[in-house]
RNA sequence: GCCAGAGUGGCGGAAUUGGUAGACGCACUGGAUUCAAAAUCCAGCGUUCGCAAGGAUGUGCGGGUUCGACUCCCGCCUCUGGUACCA
C-alpha cells in the first residue's frame, strides 16, 4: 500500500465525525483535564501557518492526556463580536452577521484539515443571543453588586441602600469612586436622582463622566490596552483624551487579589511580571500640606517616599486638579489659565514623552510644610497626572529625578536629604544611602527611615498609610454596532435601571447602516423604536467591548446549551477550571486580566469553585514570514522611481533614511528568503506588471543603471527580512496549501519541529522536507518498496527494544514539559534506529504507533487499523516504557585529564571507584599524557566520567 | 530610562541536576544507483595547524568560583518583547 495521506485524511476525518470520537461527557470515574485554546476572531483573511502552532501543541497534549486515561475537555469557539469583526465588515460592505458566519465556516474547515480533536458539540460563539444572554446577565450582576474592602466580599446594592438609610456612608469601606460623605438623614433628604448617583459610585459596573481614549478614526472609545503609543491598536488611528459619559467596570476593586492570585499560577515569570507591572502596586502614604492663605484647606499628596519629606521644597499639582482654582492667586490667574489651556490641547503621544522639557507654572501661593513649618511654593505641571494618587505631589528634588529636572528648570531650591557617598553606583531615587538634613531621621538607612516616618505621620495625624495601583477601571462602552447591547434603560430622570433577568437576552437589532458616526453617537441610536421601548424610557445605545464575551467563554464550554444558567453548578463543579491554557502573549494585559477579574467576581457570587480560571498558561510564539522588498530612493530623479540593488546599498553604505523599501510578492523572487535573493529579468517583468506605476523606473545594479525595459543579463538583489506574516507583505503561507502538499501529519510535526513552542520563528519552506522524509521512513517500517505489508511476529532485536522504550520515556517527558521539538527529533532517531536493524516486528510497531498518535493522528490511525485494531488509536492507552530495556550492563567512562577527554574505558555497571581508577590508569594513552607527572587528584563521578588532575 | 527574556556552526535548534558541546533537521560537499533526472542510500561537515596520526581552540565580551562552566557568581556589550512622567 502506498502512503496516500489525502485519502487517509478524508477517510478518518469522516469516521471521527460519524463516530463522535472527540465528544466528551462529564464522567466522575475518570480524572478531568481541561485544555483550552484562545478562541480566534474569525477574520476574513483565514488562518495562516502561525495560528495553528498553539492549536497543534494543545492538541498533542490533549490527545496524550486522553490516552493517559484523563477525561479531556478540549473545545473551540469563536470570538465573533467586537471591533475587528465590524471593521472587516465595514471594509467589505457585507453585514457583520453574514461575514462572521462565512468566516467561521472557512475557519472550521481549516481547523478540521489540521486534525484537531475538538469537541465541536460544545462550540460557542459570542455573537449568539443564547450566549450573550449570559454576558448580559454577568453585566447585571456587576451592576447590582458592590465590593466591600473590609470583608473582601461582594454584596448586593440593596444591602448598601440599607446601610445608607441607617448610617449614611461613613461606615462603608468599599471600592468606590470618591464622593462627599453623607449621613443617614442626608440620604433620606436626597431625591432619587441624587441617591442613584451616589449608588453609581459603588456599583462594580458603573457609569461615569471621565477622560477616555477617543479614537476618531474608529468612531469609538478604546480601553487602555487597546491603545499603543497614542494610536489605536487596530487601524493605527490617533487617539485623544476626551471627556464622555461611559460605562466602566470597577476592576480596581480586585487589584490586590489579581496581584496575589498570581502566586499560585504556573505562568511564565515574564507573563506574571507584565501583569504585575500593569497592576502597579505601590505602598506609601497620603500626607496633608495646609494651604497658607486658607487654613481649612490642605493639599493631599501621595508619596511612596515619606522619608524624604524634609527634602520637599515645593508642591506640584496636576493642571486639572480640582483645587487649582482655589489655590491660584489673583495675579497669576491669567498665566495659570493659559497654561492649563495649552496642556489640555497637547496630543496624548507628546504628553507622555519623557525626554521633554519640564513645563509648569507657579500658582503664586504657598503651602505650609507640615514638619518644618516652612512656606513652600505651589506649582502645577504637566508631569503630574490627575488620575494617579491624589493628583498632587510633594516635590523632592533631592531624591527624585523628575522633581530635580523641574527644580533646575525653574530655579527652585534643592535640599539634599540622602547621603549616597557610602554606596557605589547609587543614583537618585534608588533607595540607597543614609538620611541627612532630616531631623530625627538623620543617620537612618532609607528603608528604616520610610517605616519610621510612616509611624510618625500617622501618630501625629499628618497623613495616613495608603496603597496605590496603576490599574485603572476598565472602560466598557463602545459607540459601535457589532457588540452586546447593554441590558439597561434610562427613565425620564436619566437614571439607569437594570433590565429584569428573565427578559434577557436583549437582542442586537438588525441594522443596515452600522457605520460609526464621528460625533460619538452610536449606530443603534438611529433606531428610534428600538431605542425608546416605552414612552419616557430610553435604552443604552452603546455596546459592550470585544473583551466582554471573551472574559468568560471558557465556562460556557462546560455546559454550552444551558438556558437557565451560564452553566450548571454540577458541570462547573466537575470541570472546575482550565488546567492548560494555550495562546499568544498579546493578551497579557487585556483578555487575561479581564477574565481573571470576571472569574473572581463569579467566585464571589458563588458561581465558580476556583479563584483563578487558568492554572497553567503556555504562550506560543509567532510564526513569522520573510519579507522581500526592493530599495527605492525617497527622492525621485526627474519624477521617475530609482530602485537600487541591496548589495549596492551595503557596498556604498547608503543611510536607510534616504531609502524606502517596497514589499515584493515572493513569487517573483529567486532564492526567496536567502541573503542572495533577487529579481531576475523575469521577476522584474512580473513586478512591473503587478505594479505598473513603476514601469518607467530605473534599476541600479552592479552592472550599472538601466531602465526597466532594457533590463537583461543582470539581477537586482532584494532586501530579505524576517517579519510578520501579512497580506501586506505577500508572504502569507496558508496551512491548507502545506497540508495539500505534505499532509496534515507532516504539517503538524513540522510546526512542532521548528523550535520551542514559546519562541517566535520564521517559517522555513525547505525544512519541512526533513519531516516528510521521516514520515516516509516510518511508513517503510510497515510497507516495502513493492507496497507489500511486511510487519512480522518475530522476536524484536534488543537494539529495537532499547530504541522504542527510550523513545516512549522521552516522549512522556517531552510532552509533559511542552518540548515538542525534541520529541519530534526523538521519533526521527527511533525510526532511523529501527531501519538500521531492519525491524518490522509487531511488538515494536504496535507501541510505536500509539506513541506517535498524538503527533500524527491520521497516519497513526491508519496504521493502527492495519495492525488489526477495531477501536481508534486515540482512545488506546499510551504505552508504558519498560525499564528493563533501558538499564545498561556496562558504561563508557570518558577518561579526562584536567577536564579534557583523553581516552575511554568500558566497565560493568556497579564497578567500584578503585576498579574505575585502575582501568583508567591502565590505558596506554593516559599514561602517555601523565608521562610520570605527579597526580594531584582523581575525581570519579559515578556512572558519568573520571577526571585525573595532574 | 525602567522591567522581563535571550545571545551556541552557513541556518532552525539540542545539551533534564555543573560532567564527552553542537543531538535532530535544513543547506552544502563528495560518492553509490541511473542513459539522465527526480527519488533513495552512504560518507563528510565549528574554527585552525597537519599528508596523516594527532593537536590547539571554541557556546556575545572581560574576569571569578570549580578537578571540570553553554550551565553558577561579578562587570560589560548586543538583540527581542513590555512599559513610559505612576510620585
Amino acid at each position: 500500500m502506498k502512503l496516500d495521506f489525502a485519502q487517509i485524511e478524508s477517510k478518518w476525518k469522516k469516521i471521527w465525525e460519524d463516530t463522535k470520537l472527540y465528544q466528551v461527557h462529564e464522567d466522575t470515574s475518570r480524572p478531568k483535564y481541561y485544555v483550552l485554546d484562545m478562541f480566534p476572531y474569525p477574520s476574513g483573511a483565514g488562518l495562516h501557518v502561525g495560528h495553528p502552532l498553539g492549536y497543534v501543541g494543545s492538541d498533542i497534549y490533549s490527545r496524550y492526556k486522553r490516552m493517559k486515561g484523563f477525561n479531556v475537555l478540549h473545545p473551540m469557539g469563536y470570538d465573533a463580536f467586537g471591533l475587528p469583526a465590524e471593521q472587516y465588515a465595514l471594509d467589505t460592505g457585507v453585514h457583520p452577521a453574514k461575514s462572521t458566519s462565512d468566516n467561521i465556516l472557512r475557519y472550521r474547515s481549516q481547523l478540521d484539515n489540521i486534525g484537531l480533536s475538538f469537541d465541536w458539540n460544545r462550540q460557542v460563539r459570542t455573537d449568539d443571543a443564547a450566549y450573550y444572554k449570559w454576558t448580559q446577565w454577568i453585566f447585571l450582576q456587576l451592576f447590582n453588586h458592590y465590593y466591600d474592602r473590609t470583608d473582601d466580599k461582594i454584596y448586593p446594592i440593596t444591602a448598601l441602600i440599607e446601610i445608607f438609610e441607617s448610617d449614611g456612608s461613613a461606615g462603608v469601606n468599599a471600592a468606590a469612586s470618591s464622593h462627599e460623605p453623607f449621613s443617614g438623614d442626608q440620604w433620606h433628604a436626597m431625591n432619587t436622582t441624587e441617591q442613584s448617583a451616589y449608588l453609581m459610585n459603588y456599583r462594580l459596573a458603573f457609569r461615569k463622566v471621565g477622560y477616555v481614549n477617543w479614537c476618531e478614526g474608529l468612531g469609538t472609545v478604546l480601553a487602555n490596552d487597546e491603545v499603543k503609543d497614542g494610536l489605536s491598536e487596530r487601524g493605527g488611528f490617533p487617539v485623544i483624551q476626551k471627556e464622555m459619559l461611559q460605562w466602566s467596570l470597577r476592576i480596581t476593586a480586585y487589584a490586590d487579589r489579581l496581584l496575589h492570585g498570581m502566586d499560585t499560577l504556573e505562568w511564565s515569570e515574564s507573563m506574571k511580571t507584565v501583569q504585575r507591572n500593569w497592576i502597579g502596586r505601590s505602598e506609601g502614604a497620603f500626607i496633608y500640606f495646609p494651604f497658607v492663605d486658607q487654613q481649612d484647606i490642605s493639599i493631599k499628596v501621595f508619596t511612596t517616599r515619606p522619608d524624604t519629606i524634609y527634602g520637599a521644597t515645593f508642591i506640584v499639582l496636576a493642571p486639572d486638579h480640582d483645587l487649582v482654582p482655589v489655590l491660584t492667586s489673583v495675579e497669576k490667574l491669567m498665566e495659570v489659565n493659559d497654561f492649563s489651556e495649552r496642556v489640555k490641547n497637547k496630543p496624548t503621544d507628546q504628553k507622555t514623552s519623557s525626554q521633554k522639557k519640564p513645563d509648569g507654572v507657579w500658582l503664586g501661593t504657598y503651602a505650609r510644610h507640615p514638619l518644618t513649618d516652612d512656606q513652600i511654593q505651589i506649582w502645577i505641571a504637566d508631569y503630574v497626572l490627575k488620575d494617579y494618587g491624589t493628583g498632587a505631589i510633594m516635590a523632592v528634588p533631592g531624591d527624585d529625578s523628575r522633581d530635580r529636572a523641574f527644580a533646575n528648570e525653574y530655579d527652585l531650591s534643592i535640599k539634599e536629604i540622602i547621603d549616597r557617598s557610602q554606596v557605589s553606583n547609587a543614583e537618585i531615587g534608588d533607595r540607597q544611602g543614609m538620611m541627612i538634613n532630616s531631623s530625627f531621621l538623620d543617620g537612618l538607612h532609607v528603608t528604616a527611615a520610610i517605616s519610621s516616618m510612616l509611624d510618625y505621620i500617622e501618630k501625629n495625624n499628618l497623613g495616613i498609610r495608603n496603597v496605590e495601583y496603576k490599574l485603572r477601571d476598565a472602560n466598557f462602552s463602545r459607540q459601535r454596532y457589532w457588540g452586546e447591547p447593554f441590558p439597561v434603560y434610562y427613565d425620564d430622570q436619566g437614571i439607569a435601571h437594570a433590565m429584569e433577568e428573565d427578559t434577557l437576552p436583549l437582542e442586537l437589532p438588525d441594522l443596515d447602516d452600522f457605520k460609526p458616526s464621528p460625533d460619538g453617537r452610536s449606530p443603534l441610536a438611529r433606531l428610534k423604536e428600538w431605542m425608546q421601548p416605552y414612552p419616557g424610557n430610553t435604552r443604552e445605545t452603546d455596546t459592550m467591548p470585544g473583551y466582554a464575551g471573551s472574559s468568560w467563554y471558557f465556562l460556557r464550554y462546560m455546559d454550552p446549551s444551558n438556558d437557565v444558567a451560564f452553566a450548571s453548578k454540577e458541570k462547573i463543579d466537575y470541570w472546575k477550571d482550565v488546567d492548560l491554557y494555550v495562546g499568544g502573549v498579546e493578551h497579557a494585559v487585556g483578555h487575561l486580566m479581564y477574565s481573571r477579574f470576571w472569574h473572581k467576581f463569579l467566585y464571589d457570587l458563588g458561581k465558580v469553585p476556583t479563584q483563578e480560571p487558568f492554572r497553567k498558561l503556555v504562550n506560543q510564539g509567532m510564526i513569522q514570514g520573510v519579507i522581500e522588498s526592493l530599495y527605492l530612493y525617497k527622492e525621485k530623479e526627474e519624477g521617475k522611481a530609482h530602485f537600487i540593488s541591496a548589495d549596492l546599498v551595503e557596498e556604498r553604505k547608503i543611510p536607510k533614511e534616504q531609502l524606502t523599501s517596497i514589499p515584493v510578492h515572493i513569487d517573483f523572487v529567486s532564492d526567496y528568503g536567502h541573503p542572495e535573493s533577487h529579481l531576475n529579468e523575469h521577476g522584474i517583468a512580473s513586478f512591473l506588471k503587478w505594479r505598473p506605476e513603476y514601469s518607467d523606473a530605473f534599476f541600479e545594479t552592479s552592472a550599472g543603471m538601466k531602465k526597466a525595459k532594457e533590463f537583461q543579463n543582470a539581477t537586482i538583489t532584494t532586501l530579505s527580512e524576517i517579519g510578520k506574516m501579512s497580506k501586506r507583505y505577500h508572504n502569507v503561507v496558508n496551512p491548507d496549501d502545506v497540508i495539500a502538499r505534505y499532509g496534515a501529519d507532516c504539517f503538524r510535526m513540522y510546526e512542532m519541529f521548528l523550535g520551542p513552542i514559546e519562541q517566535s520563528k520564521p517559517w522555513d519552506t525547505m525544512g519541512i522536507e526533513g519531516v516528510n522524509k521521516f514520515l516516509k521512513k516510518l511508513w517503510s517500517l510497515f510497507f516495502n518498496d513493492q507496497e507489500e505489508w511486511i510487519v512480522n511476529k518475530n522476536v524484536p532485536h534488543d537494539d529495537s527494544q532499547k530504541a522504542l522504550h527510550a523513545t516512549i520515556r522521552k516522549i512522556n517527558e517531552d510532552v509533559e514539559r511542552f518540548s515538542f521539538n525534541t520529541a519530534v527529533s526523538q521519533f526521527m532517531i527511533c525510526v532511523n534506529e529501527l531501519r538500521k536493524s531492519d525491524e518490522h516486528s509487531i511488538d515494536i510497531l504496535n507501541p510505536l504507533v500509539r506513541t506517535i498518535a498524538p503527533f500524527a493522528p491520521f497516519i497513526s490511525e491508519e496504521l493502527w487499523q492495519l495492525l488489526g485494531h477495531n477501536e481508534s488509536v486515540h482512545i488506546a492507552p499510551f504505552p508504558e516504557y519498560d525499564e528493563k530495556w533501558l538499564v545498561t550492563t556496562s558504561i563508557d567512562y570518558p577518561v579526562c585529564i584536567n577536564g579534557k577527554k583523553r581516552g575511554e574505558i568500558n566497565l560493568p555497571v556497579g564497578s567500584t571507584n578503585a576498579e574505575i581508577e585502575k582501568a583508567a590508569m591502565a590505558l596506554p594513552e593516559i599514561n602517555k599524557w601523565i608521562d610520570g607527572k605527579p597526580i594531584r587528584k582523581v575525581v570519579i563521578v559515578p556512572d558519568k566520567m573520571i577526571n585525573i588532575v595532574i
